[in-house]
DNA sequence: AGGAAATTCTGTCCTAGGCAAACTTGCCAC
DNA sequence: GTGGCAAGTTTGCCTAGGACAGAATTTCCT
């Protein structure tokens, strides 16, 4: 191994860039042979290879889209002005002015993840959920932070592995919060089952866990699959566990017609009484609401659905 | 929903079995050029229309591939064959006589999860994980059922829900453990710090788990990433946290020239004072070491490869 | 037998063109 | 203006073979 050779290459190929930007290899060729962008060069064996700030230039630009843009109208200019746009409408000044402390505090978590004192970090954790709540916690603290970090991360001002010590932390507060909610006596009465899962094309995580607390707290009885289930296996376990509700989480980097098909298919297999909630930070969730699905805009939604659910499944 | 109307057409298109197969577009496309399978029809615009006893049969050819066979030998093959093939496989895995005792233990765990107790499931780990220890329980009962649940999977013995279902109640029980180890004072004599987790291939964390839970039992200060991190980043990682060990994980779906081509250049660019440590199922791990990495064969080893570390890292 | 070399198999990428559905614009009547 | 409809544009997905690298398998040689 040579020290000359760049650590990581300085492009990747177009899967990678389909991974990473949510955009399809076809959608990525048809723009370079319509708009003369993306331009990626080519390897010894003539496959499309995209430098790295090209690729930070899609994801701004499937950011843009996914907020109503089109991508003819933007796509030719220059990455500084795409960046402008974006950031005069995310989150930060909408959420600075709400409430000022907290918004220094979440400050101060990306700062600690950026100075990798992952122990420090816990412990701040751990002391604000115990201040708040875990409600409290999951929906002003992680929630939030999980956005953030989306952002910086997609700004490239974390590494892959500063997000990686971000998610287990996370995991490590919110799995062992769960399990200290207390079980409800024997009743089932008025309790849903539910279960969670992701996409198969959806990695992240956190969502699921987020749901899974705050379901757990509203007196849900989950059954986590973890992520990437494929749709026959969620109609399986749904099938066979009896579930109420099916609760699904997508994240911002999904490709929107996936989301949208999957969801009508799985609608589709899955018998009426079975009901599907999806929630996350897909736009096109709440762009185009699917039909017959139960989205979740937010977290803080979870509790009144669960409230209607009981209401509408109680005994007469 | 009308009733005389099918409600689902005939015939789907080649994304709809492409998300139900998990084929990609490519890839049935290819197959039908070269062997004649599928054979969809064609709409008034020419595009494909699969009917749905085919995509039954990709369905089942996939799930063959997954356990080893390869396309071309079973793609002929007419449906009633391939079933048989499959459920041919489906009987209980056959490695009976090995410890009387625990093995029907443990499979009356697999039983179990076939049946989807999950609660009882969790329900007896948790006990069996009071009654022998952490240390036993991980060695003896989770290492062992991994393998059993993994080789049940390749056999078409599970659904890839079933396995879900596994894996995320042993990791809520590993975690929860985890979390009650006791941090021992604020002594850091001798207690190596060890970062934690896999390459970009590989995506099973409970190798990782396991490992997290036996270091810090004996003592380790662990730091894990999950899964999946970039050999650059675990370079990062490693530098920034000052760790004295990076401890990877290898399962046996892993191509074997990667994992050593990646140890290698791991090696590489980590300083020679990090150690690298790597364990789990995968085989040329122990085929053929690789050089300046230390290999853990079998998590027994983990006590005593600590304890070496800590004798040759002792203040004279 | 064990390991290296040759061969077959297989998935992904390439080109370039066509069309439907969604979105925008222009036009006209009220 | 403004509501409604038609014409025009934009955009993503689909089609067709062809080509090749990397994995799996077989052959060959020690």
């Amino acid at each position: 191994m040579n020290d000359r050779t760049p650590p990581t290459p300085i492009t990747v190929s177009i899967a990678a860039v389909e991974r990473d930007t949510g955009l399809s290899k076809d959608t990525l060729r048809v723009w370079e042979r319509r708009y003369g962008f993306p331009q990626p060069g080519r390897d010894a064996f003539g496959e499309r290879t995209y430098p790295l700030d090209q690729v930070d230039k899609l994801r701004i630009i499937k950011r843009l889209m996914d907020q109503g843009h089109r991508p003819g109208k933007i796509i030719g200019f220059p990455v500084e002005h795409l960046q402008q746009m974006a950031e005069s409408t995310t989150a930060a000044p909408a959420r600075a002015s709400e409430q000022s402390d907290s918004y220094e505090d979440l400050q101060s978590y990306l700062d600690l993840i950026k100075q990798h004192r992952v122990e420090e970090m816990r412990r701040q954790l751990s002391q604000s959920l115990l201040r708040v709540g875990l409600s409290r916690f999951v929906i002003e603290i992680v929630a939030p932070l999980n956005e953030m970090v989306g952002d910086a991360w997609t700004r490239g001002y974390f590494e892959i592995f500063e997000e990686h010590l971000y998610t287990e932390s996370i995991q490590v507060i919110l799995r062992n919060a769960i399990n200290t909610i207390p079980h409800p006596g024997n009743t089932h009465e008025g309790r849903p089952r539910i279960l969670l899962t992701t996409f198969p094309q959806e990695p992240h995580g956190l969502g699921v866990l987020m749901a899974e607390a705050l379901f757990s707290l509203e007196g849900g009885r989950c059954i986590s699959l973890g992520v990437q289930t494929p749709i026959w296996d969620i109609v399986l376990a749904a099938t066979t566990q009896k579930v109420d509700i099916v609760a699904l989480s997508f994240s911002s980097s999904l490709n929107a017609n996936h989301v949208l098909d999957g969801l009508a298919e799985l609608r589709a297999k899955l018998p009426a009484s079975t009901e599907i909630w999806a929630g996350g930070s897909c736009p096109v969730l709440y762009r185009r609401p699917p039909k017959d699905v139960r989205t979740l805009r937010g977290l803080e939604s979870v509790a009144q659905a669960i409230g209607e659910w009981r209401v509408a499944h109680s005994l007469p």
